[in-house]
RNA sequence: GCGGGCGUGGCGGAACUGGUAGACGCGCUGGAUUCAAAAUCCAGUUCUGGUGACAGAGUGUCGGUUCGAUUCCGACCGCCCGCACCA
């Protein structure tokens, strides 16, 4: 009924008619319009957008609601708050939705689309809708791929052989999750590592300052740049060569080089062009290496897999002495990624040269002993020893710490001219090529003549084609008939389009800078992203810690040097919310139940409507697979949006996992009603702005309570203390619930306006009819924060804990100012404390101001 | 396997920079109101012993630093996240 008539004073609050109300009314005001060419201060909030699944699941609700706190919150302090809303359109499930159903990916896309906008709507977010994008608009991929072409331009872009996971059966490539225990899921086949010539992005070339941006990055999590800098992984080392019994060299990178007198063996990726060379002529090698290759390209499934290695017969000589000879082997655990693809073991100080050494019978000598033992009898078992020491067995190196013989080692070999000290990093250039149909099209053309050309910008957008089959094998869009062939935009001869399409992760990597403006005619406008980035506030899952928001990092240092950005990094603050958990139910023949399928009694769980009992697991993230999932439409339907924000907020910190519990949401759904009712039965409050008097007493306990929640909750929501905020306007209800009657109505209005305010980011449809009903008529949405008097905050007498010996035995309440002697003798003149000391003097009194006494006896 | 995190009553959690452990909510118990139920209101609720005042124990486990440790350090146990083609 927008535009209709408040209704005032209901008995019960109407949440479904209410929450329709003032959506309608903030829309018809335009009441969440991104402000602009103001003088106020800028604030961008930003949540990691939804893939569109086809429905809003609880963490959506969770991610959107903390993010519609804070753009709520800062717009009612006077910020302009950007606060937009997109999708992150392109994917796996939307391939696999056509190969199961039988339906266009683009139209199951945009139909999932329509229902989670609706869905998001229902929640009363705050969010600018005029900027909603999907990354599969051809709008927006075609700036998508105008960028690709500016970073092949600036020699970010290049073309190299990569390994894929490869289905031998479907002749398609696989990604990781279709990957299952080494054999595709569709067909079951064992899956193969297989190059293809693909595109890269050049990371690397930033790795740097990818690892140095992270520490002016202040209000990021520890953990999260903890995580990137080791992912980035840099490391000091020594490049050098063995020479081989054939008369090469080859190139090991290590970063302990100190351990050289330790070494039993030089190890080949199976994947390094010296063991494809020998494979060549030793059948076994080539075997052992295709079974090696089965393992698929996922490191976690690499380094879990068992340690095999292959003796290629040659031998390696030890740089320090040449009668020492080295086996050299070929061994799974070596990542052709990582450094030259070719390592020396040393067993007693790596656990994998370990495990593969004892597998193997090959020596074991420690070479770093541990401060305190004895290197003739110190020895190691299963465990490396990789801690800090001195050496021993290793001749001009004994003696030396870790540190200086890794220093001395280097500066023999480089002496010898056999090596170099480089700096190693663990990240690799990030492989966006993907053999799908359903993503952006790389804008490259392949011609016989010209080889690989750009395509011009005036064809951009390359798009997608109308019409995709999807029972072929291989990649849809290199079968279709017609799509892959077009003039290269060189010669104007026949040539083939590029028909791999770029990894998601890049389509998520700028479409923060799109948001800034969505109608610019190039990827971005300067003076948006000028004014707008960085975002003040990122809010998504832990899940991305590392990849997208490293991509993200990359990508804004890319769009800096082709002049699109000047800032390097893109998120000034950053929040990793837990994930939203609830209990497991199984029936007796095992299968999963969802929620909606059981009712509790007595402290145990039935089948709903009958006397089976039903097997109640723990509490785990929840998943469709596990069925147990709760959809916050339901919710909505049944509490309203206010009663679900109040639930995602309530209790648990919001970086931690929340557990979805029906008596939580009917807990919320009380207090909303609690609310509504100290509201609406307060009689007899002056009009709105009337002054208060002198007030002293119980009004005066609840103006400070009033001023005390105000201070509490405005640091609370600007730390993302979600849970505390909550707690402190229970304390304030609960305060004015047990107000004494005699508080002048004066009183009563601010603290119930204090509350009303207090939850309008947090249950912003209440707040609007709270605040309607006190009789105001303009909208919470559109009123300043209010603020706290720091004299009523402050505190006039202080509890102070006292104890004997750590153990507290009674309180004292003292003056703020009180001096430490008085407060010394009121603490000793404590019963508790007399019966505790039981005539003994006391040897020391410890007083710390305002906190505590404490006497050691 | 490697990297990162988390662990406090029956449950979710609070405790700012090492200073009264359990704020606030859920649940539960008792009472009021009601023909009854829902809703609401009042009281209680870490555990053990005690009618009680009170005493003892207690923040995953074990040990350490300190006048004092949920907080700092070491080892261990359990759970979770990421590992480059899920998003």
């Amino acid at each position: 009924m927008p535009g209709g008539v408040w209704r005032f004073g209901m008995a019960r609050y109407n949440a479904k008619e209410s929450e329709k109300y003032w959506q309608a009314e903030w829309d018809r005001r335009g009441a969440f319009r991104t402000p602009e060419d103001s003088a106020r201060p800028k604030c961008y909030v930003l949540e990691m957008f939804p893939y569109p699944s086809g429905s809003i699941h609880m963490g959506h609700a969770r991610n959107y609601t903390m993010g519609d706190v804070i753009a709520r919150f800062r717009r009612a302090q006077g910020f302009n708050v950007l606060h937009p809303m997109g999708w992150d359109a392109f994917g796996l499930p939307a391939e696999n939705a056509a190969r199961e159903k039988k339906v266009d990916p683009r139209e199951w896309t945009y139909a999932n689309i329509a229902t989670m906008r609706a869905q998001l709507k229902l929640m009363g977010l705050a969010i600018d809708w005029e900027r909603e994008f999907a990354t599969c608009d051809p709008e927006y991929y075609r700036h998508q791929q105008k960028l690709f072409l500016d970073f092949f331009e600036a020699g970010l872009v290049y073309r190299s052989e990569a390994d894929v996971n490869w289905d031998p059966v479907d002749q398609t490539v696989l990604a990781n999750e279709q990957v299952i225990d080494g054999k595709g899921w569709r067909s079951g086949a064992p899956v193969e590592r297989r190059k293809l010539s693909q595109w890269f992005f050049r990371i690397t070339s930033f790795s740097e300052e990818l690892l140095a941006g992270l520490d002016t990055l202040e209000r990021w999590p520890e953990k999260v740049r903890l995580m990137q800098k080791n992912w980035i992984g840099k490391s000091e080392g020594l490049r050098f060569s063995f020479d081989l019994s054939d008369g090469r060299a080859l190139d090991v990178f290590s970063t302990r080089p100190d351990t050289l007198f330790g070494a039993s063996f030089v190890a080949l990726s199976p994947d390094h062009p010296l063991t494809e060379e020998l494979a060549k002529k030793d059948a076994k090698l080539a075997a052992f290496v295709a079974e090696c290759r089965r393992t698929g390209t996922a490191e976690e499934a690499i380094e879990k897999a068992e340690k095999l290695g292959y003796d290629t017969g040659l031998k390696a000589v030890h740089p320090f002495d040449a009668g020492w000879e080295l086996p050299v082997v070929v061994a799974n655990f070596v990542l052709m990624g990582y450094g030259t693809g070719a390592i020396f073991g040393c067993p007693a100080h790596d656990q994998r040269d370990l495990d593969f050494a004892r597998k193997y019978k090959l020596p074991v000598l420690p070479v770093v002993v541990p401060d305190g033992a004895d290197p003739k009898t110190f020895t190691v078992g299963d465990e490396a020893y990789t801690g800090p020491g001195h050496l021993a067995n290793s001749r001009f190196l004994d003696g030396l710490e870790v540190d200086a013989a890794k220093a001395e080692a280097a500066k023999r070999i480089e002496a010898m001219g056999k090596g170099t000290r480089t700096t190693n990093y663990r990240l690799r250039d990030w492989l966006v090529s993907r053999q799908r149909p359903w993503g952006c099209p790389i804008p490259m053309v392949h011609c016989a003549k010209c080889g690989v050309v750009p395509a011009r910008e005036s064809d951009l957008p390359i798009r997608l084609p109308d019409k995709i089959a999807f029972d072929v094998r291989g990649n849809p869009l290199a079968h279709h008939p017609s799509w892959k062939h077009t003039a290269c935009p060189a010669c104007g001869g026949p040539a083939e389009r590029e028909t791999d399409t770029l990894d998601t992760f890049v389509d998520s990597s700028w479409y923060f800078a799109r948001f800034t403006d969505t109608k610019a005619e190039t990827p971005v406008s300067t003076d948006a992203v000028d004014y707008w980035l960085p975002v003040d506030q990122y809010i998504g899952g832990i899940e991305h810690a590392i990849l997208h928001l490293l991509y993200s990092r990359f990508f804004t240092r890319a769009m800096k040097k082709t002049g699109y950005v000047k800032l390097d990094e893109p998120f000034a603050g950053l929040f990793t919310q837990g994930m939203v958990c609830h209990e497991t139910y199984r029936g007796q023949n095992g299968g999963w139940l969802l929620p909606d399928e059981i009712e509790k009694r007595d402290n145990k769980a039935y089948l709903k409507g009958s006397d089976t009992e039903v097997i109640v697991g723990p509490s785990e993230k929840m998943s469709k697979s596990r069925k147990n999932v709760v959809a916050p439409e339901t919710i909505i339907e049944i509490f309203g949006a206010d009663t679900i924000r109040w639930f995602m907020l309530s209790d648990t910190p919001p970086e931690r996992d929340l557990e979805w519990t029906d008596e939580g949401a009917e807990g919320c759904w009380r207090f909303v009603q609690r609310i509504h009712r100290l509201v609406t039965e307060t009689v007899g409050l002056p009009a709105p702005g009337t002054a208060m008097g002198d007030v002293s007493g119980a009004g005066l306990e609840l103006r400070r309570a009033t001023h005390r929640a105000i201070a509490a909750v405005t640091d609370d929501l600007a730390a993302l203390r979600f849970n505390r905020a909550v707690a402190r306007v229970y304390e304030l209800a609960n305060a004015i619930g047990s107000a004494d009657a005699g508080v002048d109505g004066a009183v009563r209005r601010e603290a119930l306006e204090a509350l009303v305010l207090l939850i309008g980011p947090m249950m912003p449809h209440l707040a609007e009819s709270c605040w309607r009903t006190l009789g105001h008529q303009t909208l919470v949405a559109e009123t300043p924060w209010p603020k706290a008097d720091a004299a009523l905050v402050r505190a006039d007498v202080l509890k102070m804990g006292v104890q004997v010996n750590g153990k507290l035995r009674g309180t004292i309440e003292v003056a703020p100012d009180a001096a430490e002697d008085a407060v010394k003798a009121s603490a000793l003149a404590l019963d508790g404390v007399v019966r505790a000391l039981d005539g003994k003097t006391p040897k020391r009194v410890i007083v710390v101001p305002r906190r505590i006494v404490n006497i050691v006896a």
